[in-house]
DNA sequence: TTACGTGCAAAATCTTTGCCCCTGA
DNA sequence: TCAGGGGCAAAGATTTTGCACGTAA
């Protein structure tokens, strides 16, 4: 939970870039299956240690769809994510303007709380499923 | 995932009233507890298939907040969640206006993917511990 | 040199399931 | 009667951790 500093390791860059380069929002196992084509040897403990520490340090971010299995995400800017409960794949929704900064602020004026942050999880039907329906 | 009939028990009665008299977003394990108290003899694994065969049937609502343990809510009307990043309490937001409708209609037209649902997570510092800082 | 990182395996958590007996309708 | 439900314990699944060895700085 703490950020501290990191030494270099091959194997944390190799698990940045993986994720960094997969935007399928991969379980700690497929990040691992990844990560073992090029470092063969490398171990599932090793895997979660630096995602862990990955995010920690906000370098990527954790998120948790309900589905049993934390997710990863090497983006992070903000934005929201949709869930297809037909085909399970996890997209991206980007805010084309400042709803989110809007729902915030709507909800820190309406409420005595203090909001800083909002995860979001769309569930619906992505438009590739919608193709395949009609 | 699928509802089917269910006949009456009291085990599971008595789970949804503990969780209907609870506001606390409770965890499996903290239900358990609860009714442990009217049920002694009750295990659970009665608690995990009720409070799964409940959720499926809609009666009440499964909650990932992130901490790796699944909560439960018998609210099923739509709102919204608060989790203090001080105390960890989970709290309700109740949805004033049609903000969270909105939100969803607008990524409805602005994506081509299908909304039907969002669950939302607010992260801040409930109204409790900004009292206790100041 | 030395504090941080790794692989390995064991342990810790959390959740589901099989089996046999019980119970509601 | 009998299919659904429960208690118990074992099994599953996922994640964390201790330890001895390796490595970046």
């Amino acid at each position: 939970m703490s950020e501290t500093k990191l030494r270099y390791s091959k194997q944390r860059e190799t698990i940045y870039e993986v994720l960094k380069d997969d935007c399928t929002h991969p379980s700690v196992d497929a990040i691992y299956t990844q990560v073992k084509k090029r470092i063969p040897d490398i171990s599932l403990g090793t895997v979660y240690r630096n995602l862990n520490l990955l995010a920690d340090n906000k370098r990527i971010n954790r998120l948790d769809i309900g589905d049993g299995v934390i997710h990863f995400d090497a983006r992070t800017d903000p934005h929201l994510h949709m869930v297809c409960d037909e085909c399970g794949l996890i997209q991206d929704i980007v805010c084309h303007d400042s709803t989110l900064l809007e729902l915030i602020n709507k909800v820190n004026r309406h409420s005595e709380h203090e909001i800083h942050s909002a995860d979001i999880i769309f569930h619906g039907t992505c438009s590739h499923c919608l193709k395949k329906k009609s």
